[in-house]
DNA sequence: ATACATGCAAACATTTTGCTTTGGC
DNA sequence: GCCAAAGCAAAATGTTTGCATGTAT
């Protein structure tokens, strides 16, 4: 594990606190929570967690998350709707995107995907099959920066 | 665009058939949109996009995809379930992950990110602010390689 | 005291399934 | 003719919102 996880959440916590959020049981489960995890989790997951001990609601745990994702205190991965994507996979074609967090305009990166070389050790050292990869850039695009400042 | 979409088209009408799959006039549309988009597609712009001739029902647009992936001629994008992920934004840390696709088992993987360089020049050349990536392989992990063969 | 946070339930959106009919092989 | 695919509609799942109540500040 993480080296001192209860003072990340306390900074968490903190950050949370400075960002204009109040300080209640349930914040700082969610954040325990997730920094316990180490991974993603999703909002059953936390909702339905047994460290919850507060035992918050669902809708108090979306909305928190909503609230900490606008803070930036923590990241909703994937591509920022409720849809699933679907692309062609073609013969000796590998994309990368780049994708604007405000518009959600898509791009396809006509870049050399440094990641191939890696892919293969990772294959090696994991002994996972059919490894392929996803690699996306998220931020704001030029159009939506000038919209809003 | 792409040298040749017909042709593209052609061969994964091809690879379908060949995989099992009937030729539809479903089939052709939903695979001439996907590859003609050159980005990920959600069911709904495919289901509802004005180059599906045929006006195929939103249930056997779903279908197609669903068999179209496990045939692996296209790819659905992201973590692979319904649900959001979130994770914790840590100062200091970066995560990519390692996902099987059979049991759904992420894993942080621990290693130097070849992508943060490429970040910095895709920051510059596109105009984006706030820019960040995601990166995750995706594959068949030990456990499930064993169960099914 | 006030405004933000919560719980519960209802509304939504999207995906997924059941069943009958159509059409490719 | 047989079985996969399509169409329509209903069910399932996960997300989001409304409103009355509780609580941190």
């Amino acid at each position: 594990m993480r080296p001192e996880p209860e003072k990340l959440v306390k900074e968490a916590v903190e950050r949370a606190r400075a960002s204009g959020l109040r300080r209640t049981k349930a914040l700082e489960d969610v954040l325990s929570i997730l920094i316990d995890a180490c991974q993603p989790l999703t909002l059953a997951d936390i909702a339905e967690s047994k460290d919850l001990d507060s035992g918050a609601d669902k809708a108090t745990v979306y909305r928190l998350l909503m609230k900490l994702e606008e803070r930036s205190l923590i990241r909703r991965l994937g591509l920022h709707d409720r849809s699933a994507y679907y692309t062609m996979i073609l013969p000796g074609e590998h994309s990368d995107y780049l994708i604007c967090n405000d518009c959600g305009r898509i791009e396809k990166l006509d870049i050399a995907c440094p990641v191939q070389v890696l892919e293969k050790q990772i294959a090696k050292k994991s002994g996972f099959k059919k490894l392929y990869h996803e690699l996306e850039f998220f931020g704001q695009c030029p159009d939506c920066a000038e919209k809003v400042g």
